[in-house]
DNA sequence: GCGACAG
DNA sequence: ATCTTGTCGC
């Protein structure tokens, strides 16, 4: 896709954890809840990208992926990945400052703008209602939503039993924005099996959002976006390591002190 | 101060 | 996220 992201860097690049709040809190009056968008295997959800991403701390090194599917029929239209430094620790609520540089890179390569973006992480299910689906799409104006793993600070009770059973993510009371606020919904995507935890990211309604989850996820608990882009960017990863090896190696090779 | 907390 | 063996089941 093309390039007006750059100009957007900025706002992934904080040197404190205060100043990345600050962005947070200025960017998340442009998240956008109301469109519901088109519906899944729609023609206007063909593309339906998912992005990962996967780190080497003692290297100091991320990869992130994005994977193109049809949305349609799940296959794979178009990869692409981006290595680079880790630019920002894991804090709790700044997931975003972490991802989403190598994440920006990686969506660059794309040959097309995907129709939605499904990320690993949360949406606005988030202590300011601004986590990296939603920051991804206010920087991107592309459509988002985000599929976590874990409830993060959110209650919830259990859905029910069946695939496509849900329950609503509330927000602790005393914390957050609007206590008691549905947020995000615990999707069951498989019967009997744990549900994931999705919340809408930018310009879809949570509704849509679980829609287009269950309708990319068939078979397996995780949505089929994000299982392969959490394999592409693991695999990038390693090659980022091999390639970064070989440097090493031709550089000792060529002797100490030689240039 | 302590605990908990997406990836 | 990442570290890690075996194990249960289709």
């Amino acid at each position: 896709m093309p390039p007006p992201l750059r100009l957007l860097v900025e706002h992934t690049t904080p040197r404190t954890e205060d100043e990345a709040v600050g962005i947070q809190e200025r960017l998340r009056s442009r998240v956008r809840l109301d469109e519901p968008g088109p519906p899944p295997g729609s023609p206007g959800a063909a593309a339906v990208a998912g992005v990962d991403v996967a780190y080497d701390d003692a290297a100091g090194r991320v990869a992130a992926a994005v994977v193109l599917l049809d949305g349609r029929t799940l296959a794979v239209r178009e990869t692409a990945t981006a290595a680079g430094p880790v630019a920002f620790p894991y804090v709790p609520g700044l997931l975003a400052f972490r991802e989403l540089p190598a994440v920006l890179t990686a969506l660059e390569k794309l040959g097309r703008v995907p129709d939605l973006v499904v990320c690993d992480g949360y949406g606005v299910a988030h202590p300011r209602r601004f986590g990296l689906a939603s920051h991804l799409g206010v920087l991107t104006g592309l459509r988002t939503l985000g599929v976590a793993k874990n409830p993060f600070v959110f209650r919830h009770d259990e859905p029910g039993p069946a695939r496509g059973d849900s329950s609503p993510l509330l927000e602790q009371p005393g914390r957050g924005e609007v206590p008691g606020a549905e947020v995000g919904r615990a999707l069951r995507t498989r019967a009997g099996v744990k549900p994931v935890f999705v919340s809408a990211g930018h310009r879809i309604t949570l509704d849509a959002a679980c829609a287009h989850v269950l309708h990319l996820a068939p078979r397996y608990r995780l949505p089929e976006t994000t299982r392969l882009a959490d394999r592409l960017c693991r695999e990038a990863l390693a090659a980022a390591g091999a390639a970064d090896r070989a440097a090493d190696a031709g550089r000792a090779a060529a002797g100490p002190g030689s240039r």
